[in-house]
DNA sequence: TGTACATCAGTGAACGCGCGTTCACTGATGTAC
DNA sequence: TGTACATCAGTGAACGCGCGTTCACTGATGTAC
């Protein structure tokens, strides 16, 4: 049990939790402050003893999002072990699995519109997380043949957008319904785009 | 000048206009059907006179971007001319201009969330635009060395989604700044993937 | 241990607002004779 | 050409609703003596 404050206990992170589970089945946009009060069992007013407000609370959300997101990078990552290969299409696997299981979070970081700017603890978490994607590119980047390797911040780039798509057009309703599994399609597409910078060999 | 009609004159054509505005500048969830009929000069009750009601409208929005989208898709490919490659890289940026050009259109198609189950002429629209998309693939697909041939309709998914993701990352102001034009960022991408299924010379 | 007081998390009522939607209506446009 | 009538696109008022936000308050918890 985790300990309780003055009346509910720790009804910051009660609210945080309650927002998640509207954001994964509203949309971020969907979302009211009001809803998230009420299923934390309190009243609308009771959120500004934690939050600025509505847009305050979203980002905390959002925050924890690239957090958790960051750490489980860091983890599937995990220092480029046993390959910098196999540990870059480890991270690949782990950010669709951090899409699927963390739908909420995800919704919050990536399709809610705010700017992290406005939240300095957002930007921080951001910016963070994207240096764990930036820094598992870059090691893999060195083992390419040199003449024609792209900056490691372009193909980590391509390979966000190309798992962003799959997570936005087939992982959820919107645009199309898969063909395949969405982490197999993510998956064969990696391998065809490293086969391409030449990390890959033709018959692997 | 087109003709006019009874008082407005083509006033369902006038609200979709003025919704197109509205969802580029706040989001489809954002946008309102009293904001529409505002910006059109008219009460929000007339909207009801030629939509069903503010989905139905922003349905509307959506299949005029599919229409327009499967007609600029089908103009870059152009049958596969001057060649298989050619035309399909050609569809790629057309891809990318549509969303620069058309943000309303894209926005509606593919981040206001609404089923196109429930709009037999979207759904219809919808899968029009994806085989101009599909068709492009397979024509594509013939050649390639075929001992590890993906399915048409797998590659295509791969393009796609990296496409998509590309304009909601590094195109929007979501979750990235670019640090490469988006198209340049694209166009080396793709050009990386084809290489990666033996389309493209290694010294392309 | 017991009492008096300070703190402050959450209450409940209230606010102004804009939303989507309905309804009886009006008056400009089109049509029949 | 002129008149009487039918049509129907758009009006304006009204509705109930839920939103975000504010405010003075209350009462449970923690603390000092």
């Amino acid at each position: 049990m985790t300990k309780r404050g003055y009346h509910h206990g720790n009804l910051r992170q009660a609210l945080v939790e309650a927002s998640l589970a509207l954001i994964a089945e509203k949309s971020p946009q969907g979302f009211t402050l009001s809803e998230a009060a009420k299923a934390a069992d309190v009243t609308p007013a009771a959120v500004y003893r934690h939050f600025a407000g509505r847009d305050d609370l979203l980002a905390e959300v959002a925050r924890q999002g690239y957090e958790i997101f960051a750490a489980l990078m860091e983890y599937a990552y995990d220092d480029g072990k046993p390959s910098a290969l196999a540990a870059f299409e480890a991270t690949g696997r782990a950010y669709l699995a951090f899409a699927r299981k963390y739908p909420g979070h995800y919704m919050a970081m990536f399709e809610s519109g705010l700017s992290p700017q406005a939240y300095p603890d957002l930007a921080q978490a951001s910016a963070k997380a994207r240096s764990v994607l930036e820094r598992a590119a870059a090691h893999l980047s060195e083992h390419m043949p040199p003449d024609r390797r792209p900056p490691a911040s372009m193909f980590s780039a391509h390979i966000w957008a190309m798992s962003h798509g799959v997570v936005e057009l087939f992982m959820r309703g919107n645009g199309a319904k898969s063909p395949f599994p969405a982490e197999d399609l993510l998956e064969a597409g990696i391998g065809i785009y490293l086969r391409g910078l030449g990390l890959l060999r033709p018959d692997q």
